[in-house]
RNA sequence: CGGGACGUGGCGCAGCCUGGUAGCGCAUCUGCUUUGGGAGCAGAGGGUCGGAGGUUCAAAUCCUCUCGUCCCGACCA
């Protein structure tokens, strides 16, 4: 490979570890620029360090330095799944449309699932999760419960054609998964599938070294008996946790939470009140146009949403100052809606958006969220909500005495309300999904006739789970969550190098022989090293190895010839000269003190 | 799918409004100098301006269509 000049290192069969490497011989292209279409941090990053490239819309290549960061992920995601007990094998990714077809997905899925037809004619599709495979697989191989449980796992190509591609590799079309799936007996084993995963999970987001939360999750519309979410904060994060102290941590979409009390001054609305009293309005729609006309602040008013589930009208009502959580009313509803059209909305109330209220209202589901209820935080009290007549709305309006509704929670937890678990108050951070884990049940089993036997010789449905991680979410969350304005700072389990050596001149032989010595010795010790021995100005290594972002970074320069060079952490500017005899010791106490 | 923007040497951009035959920085190659924070000087190579059609004596520039990419929103097993 290549080799010239003393000492003969990088050859193959050399007795030192193939993880270290000279830069000379890597291929690693680094920018100056940050590439014109990136926008996240991490996208910008990765393509400047040199780790991947674009080929077209959420399709990515992963070149050497993006690549070794892979392997490391997934070596921890092995050594993890392996500590369960999970068994790696490889599905293919190329399926026969049939088995979709069996679960109904194929159907289900619109345009997201890649669709090809093979020579023969046959319907095809590219995979973008297994379950079918999975679950087909363990439907002709499974017989009796003395085989499970099972929990089998692969890291593998997965395909989903988004809409919308973006933050880099962050939201992608073609990416690698770690998913497992789990087959039990019956409930209490899925259970135990469940929280091994749940174990081997937080180890694997520990020790990859990011911030992360474990979240309740929506299992979905599917009737699946559970679910949580890995989610690491970051502003390109394209979900919202809200989390508490004591620990409640949930997706936005089902977070539970306390509103606040609607500011006083609109209570003394109700004081004295027989009934709901109407106010003209003219023109005015909004919630902003209605709080600004009466001047009551919009947690005085109600936001009521005219929807169509199943055929059947259905009003929605939120506080004026909240916001709708649709999968909420989903939930409630137990089936899919949308809002009503114009023309329904005049026929089913009689009047037009903007106007719209619980009050006379027949004919229609009556759901209100719980922050309006009179034992809620706002006590009995009276709201402005539409007259479901033009230009008009009541004030006064109290729920349960002007209208039968139904209290159910609809409404999006914001920062700053209560904990529905403590009371304590919530925030809300914006994060990156980096794995999941679903209790799945016999969604797959059933359609696939996937059974064993059970004790007394009757067949049962496995009971299954599927759990999911991203890999290269998880580098690229490291990145978000580990940059400066100089590059990457990788957590040192993850990093592409331990040690970046930076030779500053390649044609010194002191130098190089000093370099040398600190390669083998280092490497010997265990560390993978990047030696750069590129014939090139100081500032470009210096600058690449920031970039770069390996934790260490070991400098032979002026001193090499009194046996002294500079080792500083990547994380923070300390700069110490150090003897070669202490070398490694200090190099070890920077490692340890690293992410 | 709705809205917005951008496609010009490998990368980042200017030129387009007001048509006249393509330019800057970086990178690359050669030489000399330099050498601990993305070097300097001199020289060189490299682009049918995303594609197709149209208008015009003449199109990177104007018009139409199309493809690609990014951003906001919707969507996200």
């Amino acid at each position: 490979m290549g080799e010239h000049g003393w000492p003969p290192v990088g050859l193959t069969g050399h007795p030192w570890r193939r993880d270290s490497m000279r830069a000379s011989q890597l291929f690693m292209p680094t920018l100056k620029d940050d590439p014109s279409d990136a926008e996240a941090a991490s996208h910008k990053l990765l393509v400047r360090g040199g780790f991947v490239r674009q080929f077209a819309a959420g399709i990515y290549i992963f070149l050497p330095l993006g690549w070794r960061v892979m392997e490391r992920v997934n070596r921890i995601i092995r050594e993890e799944m392996d500590a369960i007990g999970a068994l790696e094998l490889s599905m293919p990714t190329i399926h026969p449309a049939e088995v979709w077809q069996q679960t109904g997905r194929y159907y289900d899925i619109g345009a997201e699932m890649f669709r090809l037809k093979d020579r023969g004619d046959r319907d095809m599709v590219l995979a973008m999760t297994h379950e079918e495979v999975f679950a087909w697989l363990a439907g002709r191989e499974l017989r009796s419960y003395r085989d499970l449980p099972q929990i089998w796992y692969q890291i593998q190509t997965k395909f989903r054609d988004e809409p919308r591609p973006k933050g880099g590799v962050l939201r992608v079309r073609e990416f690698l998964m770690k998913d497992s799936y789990s087959f039990d007996i019956d409930v209490e084993g899925l259970e135990v599938s469940y929280a091994k995963h749940i174990e081997a999970y937080d180890r694997i987001f520990t020790r990859t070294g990011l911030r992360f939360y474990r979240v309740e999750s929506d299992p979905g519309m599917m009737g699946g008996l559970g679910a949580h979410e890995y989610m690491a904060d970051s502003p390109a994060g394209e979900d919202r946790v809200a989390l508490c102290e004591c620990g409640y941590a949930a997706n936005v979409e089902l977070a539970r939470s306390i509103a606040l009390p609607p500011s006083a001054e609109e209570v003394t609305d109700l004081e004295g009140s027989e009934g709901p009293v109407e106010v003209s309005t003219p023109n005015t729609r909004t919630i902003a146009e209605v709080s600004s006309l009466l001047g009551i602040p919009a947690s005085g008013l109600i936001k009521s949403l005219l929807m169509i589930s199943d055929g059947q009208p259905v009003l929605a009502m939120v506080r004026g100052d909240q916001e709708l959580r649709e999968r909420k009313l989903e939930r409630v509803l137990g089936a899919s809606f949308r809002p009503a059209h114009p023309e329904e909305v005049k026929e089913i109330t009689g009047t037009e958006g903007g106007f719209l209220g619980p009050v006379g209202l027949s004919g229609v589901r009556l759901l209100a969220d719980l922050s309006l209820a009179p034992d809620g935080p706002g006590g009995a009290r009276g709201y402005v909500t539409g007259a479901n007549k033009l230009h008009a709305h009541l004030r006064g309006v109290v729920l349960g005495r002007d209208a039968q509704v139904e209290f159910v929670d609809l409404h999006e937890a914001t920062s700053g309300e209560g904990c529905p678990e403590c009371g304590g108050v919530l925030r809300i951070e914006q994060v990156i999904e980096v794995g999941n884990i679903f209790k799945l049940g016999t969604k797959y089993s059933d359609p696939l006739g996937v059974t064993v036997l059970d004790e007394d010789g009757v067949e049962r449905p496995v009971i299954m789970g599927s759990y999911g991680i991203g890999p290269a979410r998880i580098m690229a969350t490291a990145v978000e969550q580990g940059n400066d304005e100089r590059g990457i700072v990788w957590p040192k389990a993850i990093a592409p190098f331990d040690v970046q050596l930076v030779q500053v001149q390649a044609a010194d032989e002191t130098q190089t022989a000093v370099a040398a010595e600190v390669y083998f010795m280092l490497g010997e010790q265990g560390w993978d090293v990047l030696w750069d021995d590129r014939d090139v100005r100081a500032g470009v290594k210096f600058a690449d190895a920031e970039l770069i972002g390996a934790p260490v970074r070991v400098t032979v320069g002026k001193l090499a010839a009194h046996g002294v060079v500079e080792v500083q952490p990547r994380a923070g500017s300390e700069r110490q000269e150090v003897a070669l005899a202490e070398l490694a010791a200090t190099v070890a106490s920077l490692w340890q003190a690293a992410r």
